[in-house]
DNA sequence: TCACTCGCTGCTCATATGAGCAGAGCCTGC
DNA sequence: GCAGGCTCTGCTCATATGAGCAGCGAGTGA
């Protein structure tokens, strides 16, 4: 293009987005009709002459967000802008599912949650009245051996209260010792009746956990650091729901798998609406297991991991 | 506001910004109506949450351009973007003023220029064509004592040529050693008319020189460094046209201006039309000298020397 | 408890802008 | 040199948006 073209393509964006001018007025200025100052406009938003950017902690990623549903086939995808702050992050993330799960229509009469700081993140973030009668159950085991700041029937009671429903948690163990333990305990009629409701859940919204020391499974004493390595050995990325998978979402330990409470992930595959909100860059893997392999129908994550995603599957399919 | 509210902003702008849906499409989405998602839209500008930037070398600053010009009571500024590449930064700035020369109306029928680096750059930058007949007089002494690029006949020279139109150059050294001879060469028949010429010419472009030992007319070798040092320490904060002034515009030498040969600075203040081309942290000062004594109406300038600008003149005027 | 004021809303009508089309001009190839 | 095709333009008509106004609702004060 000439130089005297983007000079008016120039001109024509800051009268226009600047100065506030009509197109009319800026045609007048220079000496070109009101359909060309048009034309000039489109193609200096086209050329990213102008840029157009939304600032604010609730902003969110448009374009990654299309990315990523289109890519996986995803009902939706959250994504949340990028900043140096992991917390900062963390937080946006948690209250963009929040603002999201509000907005959810219909409204889930029957919410499926997991357990852990992440969903505890979200329920504290959920506005009082997100919802007028919800039945919020706990969709994996989670009495806590040791006492930590995640109280797994907590959230669960958090979310039902603010959205003037009831829980119905799981105060079970997330991993017993043996099999025949858990089918047990599974077979109890109140533990039966809750698992019952939690399989026929219209909506789930649950986080995945880091394969490392620093899960909440080997904080609240159910694995040992040792297990969780010997699972990395196996190829784990993750858990979900308690349930360790590889990075093509599949178990990785069918023995312990067997021995964990709660949901199958099979369920989660099935479900019409699996809200998955997973961020951080130690989350990359899992979040990419899940988004691929069918586990979510919805994803909210942050920049950082969308980028990263849609970055590894592009390499997956050009192998 | 409520937090829902700062929901809504974010959305709507990110709906209308990111996703070009309409004010109606939006409103379905939200549940309100098109007029209450023009009002978001609306705030959210005005907010700064949509924050819209023309990002390009031909890019202007025209806030700055309006408070510099209302304050300063100038016709019109141009002010270019900051960068880190101070050669960037006057290579932007040439290329504005050669702009702004370009796209005058009614274009002067004679131009009385400058010679100097920046003025130069100007000339370089200028497209072929840009007038058809001009008459470009050099305004200030310049036969250059030393070799260097900066030729000054050259610059009017190339200004008229690119316009269409002839020069008329002033080869007589910018500053002489007696009163006396300077009044002898200009009372001669051909320059008396030349300054004839350039005293009745219709608009001026012209630029400073910073008080130091880097100025032209040292490096042209008019002054030595001691020269300039004493003019420093009299209050000097560049020239203009050769001329030596102070903070407040005023000649800071009288003696040294009597045998400084070329057109006078009431003549700048008296112009319709002085185009005054000053960027460069070095030319802070004397850029603040020109404006807030008269001796443009139009300034071309960068963003930094514009903010210095309007800050110093704000103490000013509070103290 | 009532009245008044202020702020926010929805609406009408005018203005601004865009989509699609037809025509013109320019460039390329034969 | 002519013809055809492509690109860019101005325009018409439809759509999108804004300005200003009237009405309603909420809050405050007497």
């Amino acid at each position: 293009m000439a130089a005297t073209d983007d000079l008016m393509l120039v001109r024509a964006a800051e009268l226009y987005y600047e100065d506030n001018k009509t197109q009319d007025e800026i045609g007048a200025l220079l000496r070109v009709t009101r359909w060309k100052v048009g034309r000039l406009l489109a193609q200096a938003r086209d050329e990213g002459i102008v840029r157009i950017e939304i600032v604010h902690p609730r902003a969110r990623r448009a374009i990654l967000e299309r990315q990523l549903a289109d890519r996986f086939g995803l009902a939706d995808a959250v994504v949340v802008p990028q900043t140096d702050d992991p917390q900062a992050v963390a937080a946006a993330t948690a209250t963009a599912a929040a603002d999201y799960l509000a907005a959810l229509r219909p409204i889930p009469r029957t919410l499926g949650v997991s357990w852990g700081r992440t969903i505890d993140s979200v329920a504290q973030a959920l506005p009082d009245g997100w919802a007028s009668g919800v039945t919020v159950v706990q969709v994996n085991g989670g009495l806590s051996l040791s006492r930590r700041g995640s109280d797994a029937a907590a959230t669960a009671v958090t979310i039902a209260q603010k959205g003037g429903g009831t829980a119905i948690t799981l105060p079970i163990p997330a991993i017993l010792e043996r099999r025949e333990t858990r089918e047990v305990i599974e077979a109890d009629r109140t533990v039966a009746a809750a698992l019952a409701r939690a399989d026929s859940a219209s909506a789930y919204l649950y986080s995945a956990g880091v394969a490392d020391a620093d899960s909440v499974l080997v904080e609240s004493g159910y694995l040992t650091k040792d297990d969780v390595t010997q699972l990395v050995r196996k190829g784990a990325v993750g858990d979900v729901l308690g349930r360790y998978i590889d990075a093509f979402g599949a178990i990785v330990d069918v023995g312990l798998d067997a021995r964990t409470v709660g949901l199958g992930l099979d369920r989660l595959r099935t479900a019409p609406t699996a809200i998955a909100v997973i961020a951080g860059e130690a989350k990359h893997r899992v979040a990419h297991a899940v988004v691929s392999s069918g586990l979510c129908t919805i994803l909210v994550t942050d920049e950082s991991t969308a980028q990263s995603i849609l970055r590894h599957h592009q390499i997956e399919e050009s192998a």
